[in-house]
DNA sequence: TCATACTATCGTAATATTGCGATATAATAG
DNA sequence: CTATTATATCGCAATATTACGATAGTATGA
């Protein structure tokens, strides 16, 4: 086993998870709070700013852009990474409106 | 290796990805929403909607509990698990704060 | 008390994630 | 062309997650 039964859930369920799955993680919540931050797109002084391998980095750079939430251009020698604002936006969507469904003041138990 | 540096990062960076985390996986997605949808609670029917193992729904709905999103009282022989709406809004409340961190329209890159 | 129903936990197998050193790749500078 | 710089990828080890059968625990009803 080991493995998430994906068939069983609805393609929204999925789509919903993994968007979780992509900042369910410190490096890459520092990562984006970083290029929000120094909104000009920022390469691999993120090795520096964050205390992790530059192997390490580029992984989780890669799972970010997989993800959508990034992209990346290459600007001479290095990579110049940023905000994909498009792909921010639809997941500001779709959590917002995965956190509206529920609206109870009170708890029934 | 395997294990989070999770030293290296702020408490709030931690814990925004532990929210996340705790909410990367369809069948807990789907848990949530079948919470939300049958405001009343409900105990262990969730094994027959989801097509999961008694097993593994009372794993996930442990996790749930463990990040606060959930609470559980006994009722009679079955447990009614309920969402909790103090943490569903912390939640909210931290997810919102992050997403309006970022509002560019055009990407710089 | 004893059987029943429901849930939690244990143990285990399969797979995924995290982190990093080593190495490959790509672009620039000299 | 060669050296340098920056990034990506490979391969591995350690750990985490997912799923489930088996079993233990707990409350109800006969």
């Amino acid at each position: 086993m080991g493995l998430t039964k994906s068939e069983i859930f609805t393609e929204k369920q999925n789509k919903l998870a993994q968007m979780m799955k992509a900042l369910a993680h410190p490096a890459r919540i520092a990562i984006i709070q970083h290029l929000v931050k120094t909104q000009a797109c920022i390469c691999g002084d993120l090795v520096e700013e964050l205390g992790l391998a530059q192997a390490t980095i580029s992984q989780h750079l890669k799972e970010l852009k997989n993800a959508g939430l990034i992209q990346g251009t290459i600007d001479g020698t290095s990579v110049c990474y940023c905000i994909s604002p498009k792909a921010w936006n639809q997941y500001k969507v779709a959590f917002d409106a995965f956190f509206v469904s529920f609206d109870n003041k009170d708890s029934c138990c």
